[in-house]
RNA sequence: GGACCCUUAGCUCAGCUGGUUAGAGCGUACGAUUCACAUUCGUAAGGUCGCUGGUUCGAUUCCAGCAGGGUCCACCA
């Protein structure tokens, strides 16, 4: 009998593989997933919930290297949390990412030889959405081999009627309290992307470019045309095509220099117009001549110069990129390339042009498209969120909101203070369309909006068209049966899409069912939120102002910013160099827990670190040291007889019981580790709880606890099983500890254990296993 | 123009609130290994902790300045 469960056992040994196998991890994911402990409603306790809502990767296209070692940090985070009892939600999803998905879906259909204004909004919008989800399957297979522990029952996307009514409900509010309005001012435009974008939608980027001295001749008195002194003012400019639109020249009140001219006239080459010379306090004397070409309708510092002395407004750029009927009729209808040349030619040919020099210069492009920003004045939809960002920046200045790294606290805070109004309208199909209804038609409503006191008979008459309403706007998902004002019928659906952001900014309550929902009444707010720097300012920052504002409420009290991964030379990973690493090569070759473990020492807050391959080497190393050291420790029970073996995991148990209170030496130490890796977990400092857990299970557990064990077991046979039960006991308590950075060999070793009846008392699965020490620090401590 | 970060061994980086011989991984050199693991083990070499001042009994750690690198913000036409 004995020896037929010797070799019954022994069999059973030899089937543990000799290296790891991390191509086996998802048998792990999948016996997690048929638990049902990734939906917090079947956790037991009644501990606070731990909530996290996943930022939502773009739906249209397959995860990078930085998505997955983020969903690494924010899984470790809810492992942990789900260890030490509370009821813990990942709630994962993916954003429709408006205006960058709508430029590579275009691009998908142009190189299918699609037009998309031929195809038409309703059928783009379609197919869109088919390619999204299409291209979610993907991203969500990456998202479980990296082991996210996400409840996948609650998964989002911001598009889902659900959430579109919840932020709907958003706008609705901030219309009636008129924190949001429609309005003609200045704006990005991406002529590319044919939107207006808001001011974090644009970068900076260096270029070369020119700097042209142009003249503008001293108009005689009768304001007529060129004074006969020849006497002139250059101004001198990066863009000579703006010039067609110029209303006044500006120059320093105290600028010696110009004096005299100040109030008088200067004909403006080209167009047959004069303008003012005028005095602001904010022309620089320094820069150029002195002198500043004033273009209200193409730049924001002549726009607000404009207002100030109420100049006219000369619209030469159209939204197109195109020169428009404002302009003289030689340069309409040539963008502004065209134009630009053509200006200079013609400024050389009168007599106009001075010099021009070749400058390097800092210039606005579109942040998705890398095309250059058009500045014109359209009507947009705009968001004041100034009274927010105050509150915001006072929950951050409280430090309400911890950021790590702490540094961006301040950079943050200094963008909440510096903050204008947020255009949240753009010209795109793919999106969130904002819920209004113009009566009569939208250009009514924005000609009575430019035109403070008229009416819709007074359009008719100024403009010669039919109005066909009262120009009210209605707030609406559906189309309005009538104007509730005027009962007119004639009812203008607003075609503008919301900003990608406005959604995503309201992700940690919309994803929850909004306000008085029941899962928003049971997990929000929510605790951490996990991202890279590079979206400090379009999410966290419109997420933390929508969440006061909606909510009342900071939506999260931490942010983690994890480092990027840089390509191995250093440089930024990116498609058009070709230099990026797919997650899945990383996977096959290493295995997911050693790609995490790797993110965890390497990719700290406000670090970027380059892929080192042999880094990876060195952690697919420690899996397998895991793995093999738990093998043989496992196999050291397999010729013990049955009652043997029932008498080891008894003791087993009684050492993992008394683990918080043993004076035994050996536990002793690992609980002080225990407590050492608690507290670098508590205070986010995963690398130093990594190094923690490495150094102790290698270099002291394996080097040192298992060889002088096989000492005692040598010595002294007799307490073969007490030894025995200490060592695998120590063992069990450390792949808890391990288990919230690597998921799959820890879990996989438990299982392995417990299919050797060594845990008896244990859970079923590591990952709803309890942490073994309590959080020792204090609250105050790991707010410092 | 403003702000932030980085500069520590050949490489990539740790080093929390200042304190005995400054650490890790990888790499290098030499050696071990019929033992759970060659995805192992041992030993060793290798650093004026960017530079210059300051505070201190004592600074890689705090402060100031400088140099180099990186990032972000910004309406220099």
């Amino acid at each position: 009998m004995q020896k037929r469960d010797t070799e019954k056992n022994k069999s059973k040994t030899e089937e543990i593989p000799k290296a790891y196998d991390s191509n086996a991890e998802m048998e792990m994911y999948e016996l997690w997933e048929q638990s049902g402990a990734f939906n917090p409603d079947n956790a037991k306790t009644g501990q606070k919930p731990f909530v996290m809502t996943l930022p939502p990767p773009n739906a249209n296209d397959k995860l990078h290297v930085g998505h997955v070692c983020g969903y690494s940090f924010e899984d470790t985070m809810g492992r942990y949390n789900r260890m030490k009892g509370r009821p813990t939600l990942l709630l994962p999803g993916k954003d429709h990412a408006g205006i960058q998905t709508e430029a590579v879906f275009t691009r998908v259909l142009r190189e299918k030889g699609i037009d998309k204004w031929k195809m038409g909004r309703e059928e783009f919008y379609r197919q869109c959405y088919d390619y999204c989800i299409e291209n979610s399957k993907h991203a969500r297979a990456q998202e479980r081999r990296i082991g996210l522990s996400a409840d996948w029952s609650r998964e989002k996307f911001t598009l889902d009627p659900k959430l579109t009514e919840v932020i709907y409900e958003t706008f609705y509010k901030m219309l009636e309290e008129k924190l949001i309005y429609r309005g003609k001012y200045i704006v990005n435009q991406c002529v590319y992307c044919r939107t207006a974008l808001a001011n974090v939608d644009t970068e900076h980027k260096e270029k070369s470019g020119i700097f042209a001295y142009i003249r503008y001749p001293l108009a005689d008195k009768s304001g007529g045309r060129t004074d006969k002194s020849g006497k002139h003012v250059t101004v001198a400019t990066t863009r000579p095509e703006t010039m067609l639109g110029d209303t006044a020249v500006a120059v320093n009140p105290k600028d010696k220099r110009y004096k005299d001219l100040i109030g008088k006239q200067v004909e403006l080459p080209l167009t047959g117009r004069t303008i003012p010379v005028i005095a602001d306090r904010e022309v620089d004397e320094t820069v150029g001549t002195g002198a500043l070409k004033v273009t209200p309708a193409h730049s924001a510092i002549d726009f607000k110069i404009g207002l100030r002395h109420k100049l006219a407004v000369v619209n030469v750029i159209g939204a197109d990129g195109k020169m428009t009927d404002e302009a003289p009729e030689k340069y309409r209808g040539m963008n502004v390339i065209e134009c630009r040349e053509a200006v200079l030619e013609d400024l050389k040919a009168g007599g106009y042009l001075e010099k021009v020099e070749e400058i390097m210069h800092e210039v606005l492009v579109c942040e998705r498209c890398g095309h250059d920003i058009e500045q014109i004045i359209s009507n947009q939809w705009f968001a004041d969120v100034k009274d927010l960002a105050g509150r915001a920046k006072k929950a951050l200045d409280d430090k309400k909101i911890r950021i790590y790294p702490h540094s961006q606290e301040r950079v943050l805070s200094g963008w909440f203070k510096n903050i204008e109004p947020w255009c949240i309208s753009r010209q795109l199909w793919w999106g969130h369309r904002i819920p209004v209804w113009y009566c009569g038609s939208k250009a009514l409503y924005d000609w009575l909006q430019d035109n403070p006191g008229k009416t819709a008979k007074d359009y008719e008459e100024v403009t010669g068209k039919k109005a066909n309403g009262c120009g009210i706007v209605i707030p609406g998902a559906n189309t309005p049966k009538k104007c509730p004002k005027c009962a007119g019928a004639r009812l203008e659906p607003e075609q503008d899409v919301f900003d990608t952001w406005f959604s995503s900014g309201q992700w940690p309550f919309s994803t929850l069912g909004g306000p008085g929902a029941p899962d928003y009444e049971t997990y929000y707010p929510t605790d951490v939120m996990e991202n890279a720097r590079d979206i400090l300012f379009f999410w966290d920052a419109r997420e933390i102002m929508l969440g006061l504002y909606r909510t009342n409420t900071l939506p999260f009290h931490t942010i983690y910013l994890h480092g990027w991964i840089l390509a191995a030379d250093g440089t930024k990973m990116s498609k058009s160099r070709g230099n990026g690493v797919p997650p899945e090569e990383l996977f096959e070759k290493y295995g997911s827990d050693a790609v995490r473990l790797w993110f965890y020492t390497d990719t700290l807050p406000g670090q970027n670190t380059p892929i080192r391959e042999e880094k990876l080497k060195g952690t697919r190393n420690f899996v397998n040291k895991i793995w093999n050291a738990s093998r043989y420790v496992m196999m050291q029970t397999a010729d013990l007889p049955e009652a043997d073996r029932a008498d080891l995991s008894g003791k087993i148990a009684h050492y993992l019981e008394k683990f918080e209170s043993s004076d035994d030496d050996w536990i002793v130490e690992l609980r002080n580790t225990a407590q050492t890796i608690t507290k670098h977990i508590d205070t986010f400092r995963f690398n130093l709880a990594v190094e923690e857990v490495r150094e102790y299970f290698w270099h002291v557990f394996c080097d040192k606890r298992i060889e002088e064990t096989k000492q005692l077991l040598q010595e002294k046979p007799a307490d073969r099983i007490d030894y025995l039960a200490r060592l695998i006991a120590m063992l069990a308590m450390q792949m808890k500890l391990i288990h919230p950075f690597a998921p799959f060999v820890t879990e996989r070793v438990w299982q392995t254990l417990r299919s050797y009846g060594l845990l008896v008392h244990e859970d079923e699965l590591l990952m709803t296993a309890r942490w073994p020490v309590p959080s020792t620090y204090s609250k105050k401590e790991a707010k410092q």
